[in-house]
Parts: structure tokens; sequence; C-alpha cells
DNA sequence: TGGCCTTTGAAGCTT
DNA sequence: AAGCTTCAAAGGCCA
């Protein structure tokens, strides 16, 4: 079986997706300007250029490796500045940008990175901390511009845009090192306190937040953790919890010996789910929805003597089924993760438009950083199947009985 | 209020 | 096997 690095790559094809892109990624990390908000965008200012100019620039294996371009290209960047003029209905100047696409490019404020009193600017900052997501890997640092700040020396100051996660989001996952995705873990007589790649003590860590993005309590939680619920980070769980607690986080929950050692080899024994079922942190698993949350109406409201007996057994079955959602694929993982900081860096909050600076900056992303996703995204998988063995994709197929495209016979094929 | 938009990837189904 | 479809997340927008 395929590993990416031998360290458990997506067998799936993620590789096949990490060659693809592996030459776009690599270019667009040398782009002009790394290590400052303009250099960033502008790497999406590039490609966007070299999408449209590149077929004959590019190498001719990348041409070949790439996907055919999608036929909708140009109206996702027209949508995307139309998001932006919506939200900037005097931007005038905008207007006329040969990458109208991008708007964001040409914020002005990205080109001051400092504040009067001396603080990065928070489109600075929250560039800068973008740039070093996955800081805390001891050799992460070694792949970027050594010149250039680490968020490290941003902690002095309040961000704008807090880290997500006071632990990476891989960290229980994959190793971090320049074989981080070997699959060797860290040795177990290892104390957490001893980092495993240097050997030395860490300095004691509250709560083990980040040493490099400090977060303020009242941040903590705010923005989810792609694995949350698999990171209770010691008592600040990402994911809230409500006022009247939680139904039981795993109702199809069993865990197996293969399961119980998949989780134990790879997740610290406070992330170990106990075998009775409960998360430690009582955090349900964010692939279960309430089905009574987004379907029909609870049938609570309707006299059961109004229901004969075969319907109202029938809805209860289907309230008593959880939504079990799909796992998130490696592109969803990192949208996730990143959706925040570019939020906050172009000031978009539409979703779509958002999706298409991150579905950019996924492609520009190194060869190793997609990899890290692709790797989480499998653990996810394997772990979701572990968790609900008997969950397919299809039971969420059209459960909410609309039918896309229906008119035009599109599912009318479909029979389940 | 519910569906659309927009992205990539996984999975299921059809041909 | 190839191609198509659906669904994952997210939040503003629109009918």
């Amino acid at each position: 079986m395929p590993q990416l690095n031998s360290g458990g790559g997506d067998e799936l094809g993620a590789n096949d997706e990490l060659i693809r892109f592996k030459d776009e990624g690599e270019q667009e990390e040398k782009s002009p300007g790394e290590g400052s908000a303009e250099g960033d965008l502008a790497d999406v200012k590039s490609s966007l250029v070299n999408e449209s100019e590149n077929h004959s620039s590019d190498s001719d294996s990348e041409v070949e490796r790439r996907p055919p371009p999608r036929e909708s290209f140009e109206k996702p960047r027209d949508y995307l500045s139309e998001a932006f003029r919506r939200q900037h209905p005097d931007a005038a100047f905008f207007k006329g940008s040969p990458y109208a696409g991008y708007p964001f490019l040409m914020i002005p404020d990205l080109g001051g990175h400092y504040l009067p009193n001396g603080a990065l600017s928070p489109s600075a900052r929250t560039y800068l901390q973008m740039k070093w997501p996955l800081l805390d890997a001891p050799s992460t640092a070694g792949l970027k511009d050594a010149r250039s700040p680490s968020p490290a020396h941003l902690s002095n100051k309040v961000p704008v845009v807090q880290h997500p996660h006071h632990m990476h989001p891989l960290t229980p996952l994959i190793t971090y090192s320049n074989d981080r995705f070997s699959p060797v873990t860290p040795p177990g007589h290892l104390s957490p306190e001893i980092d495993p790649k240097t050997g030395i003590p860490r300095p004691p860590h509250p709560s083990e937040l980040s040493p490099y993005y400090p977060l303020s309590p009242g941040a903590v939680g705010q923005i989810p953790h792609p694995l949350g619920w698999l990171v209770p980070q010691q008592g600040q769980p990402m994911y809230s919890i409500p006022p009247g607690g939680f139904r039981h986080p795993y109702p199809a929950l069993a865990m197996n010996a293969s399961m119980s050692s998949l989780v134990s080899s790879r997740f610290s024994p406070h992330m170990v789910p106990p075998h009775h079922g409960l998360h430690t942190s009582g955090i349900p698993h964010p692939a279960i929805v309430s089905p009574v949350v987004k379907q029909e109406p609870s049938s609570g409201n309707l006299s059961p003597n109004l229901n004969s007996k075969s319907s109202m057994s029938v809805k209860k079955e289907e309230e008593k089924k959880p939504h079990i959602k799909k796992p998130l694929n490696a592109f969803m993982l990192y949208m996730k993760e990143m959706r925040a900081k570019v939020v906050a860096e172009c000031t978009l909050k539409e979703s779509a438009a958002i999706n298409q600076i991150l579905g950019r900056r996924w492609h520009s992303l190194s060869r190793e950083e997609q990899a890290k996703y692709y790797e989480l995204a499998r653990k996810e998988r394997q772990l979701h199947s572990q968790l609900y063995p008997t969950w397919s994709a299809r039971d969420n197929y059209d459960r909410s009985g609309r039918n896309k495209g229906s008119c035009t016979g599109q599912k009318d094929h479909v029979k389940w």
C-alpha cells in the first residue's frame, strides 16, 4: 500500500494529487514578496495570471498534470469581485484592476505592516500567522525564510486572529519533523513535556497551549478545530458545549481492539476516548448531527395519538438514527483551519469567495504541506470508519428529500 | 427560511 | 474503468 513518504500517505489517490501540484506549489513558494502580505497575495495574483497565461510558460509536464481548466473559470472570479464590491461599495479604485477577481490583492492596508505604536498591523499579523500556521513543528521554520519574523515574535501582541488551535491540528495525528510523515510515532517513553524532536524539556505549558500563538482565554474555542473532537485541549473543547449538555456522543462507538490501538497509538492518553464511548471531554463527534436539528421538525410536536403507529415508529427510527457526516477530506480540513485567517486578511466573509481563495492557496501549498492534510484526512476517514463501521456515504445522499436537479432527471435514476 | 454559491476530495452510482 | 453526482464546511446573499 503506497504511503506518503512511507508515512501513511493517503492511499486513496493523495499521492497523485500531490504530484499534480508539486511544481506549482514549489514555484509559488519562491514567488517574490514572500514574507509579506503583499507577497502572499501576489502569489495568488501571479497564480491567477499563470492560470490563464502559463499554459505556455509552465513546464509541459505541469500542463499535462494539471486538470483541464474549468469552463466556469471566469465566473468564480466575477463572483469574488462581486463579493468584494458588495462589501466595499466605495472601493471604486478596485475597478479596472487587472486582477479584479482578487481585489484584496490591492488592499492598501496591507502595505503598512506596522501600526504607529510599532505593533504589526492586523493584516500583517494575520498574514504572518497564516504563513506559519504549522510553526509549532520545529522543522517548519526551516522551510521558511529565516529572516522573516516568526509568529513567536508576535506573541507579545494580541493577535487579531488567534491561531485556531493551541495545539497544532495535526499534532495528535502526525509527527512533525523533517521526516514528519514517517510512520514512526513519538516514543511513548518521552514525556509530553519533553520535546520529542530535540529531547529538550519544554517549558511548562499551562493547558498545552501553543507556545507560539498565545491565545486569550476567550479566544480559545472560538475557532473550531478540524479535529476538535479529537483534541480535547485539556478541558478547552473546541466545540462549544450546549447548555443542556450532550447526548451520547458516540452512539455507534464500539471501541474494538484495532480502534483502541489506533487511537492509543496516535493520541496521548488523555485524548483516548474512554471505552464506554463517552469522550473524555464530553465533546460529541462533530460528524454526528442530531437528525432533529436540520431535518424535518420533531414529531414531538404532534400528538402521538394522531400518528399511526407505523409512521411514528418510522419517525422515531429516523430520529434515533443520528446523521453521521462524512469525514472531512484534506481540502476541507485545510479550509477549516485557514478560513478564519483568510477572512481576517481580506475582510471578505462570503464563503464562496473565501473558498476560491482557499482553493488557490491549496494549490500553492507545497507537497509537504498538502501531505499533512491528506494524512490528516486519511486518519479522519480511518477513525470514522472505525467509529461507524456500518456507515456509508450513501446514507447521507438526499436525506432531506430534496432532489437537486430532479427536474432535469439528474438523480431520478438514483435508487435508494 | 431554505437553497445557492464556491472550493477540493472521497465515495457511490451509472454506463 | 471512466464519468457523473452528492456531500462534507462556511456564511453571505437572494427569492
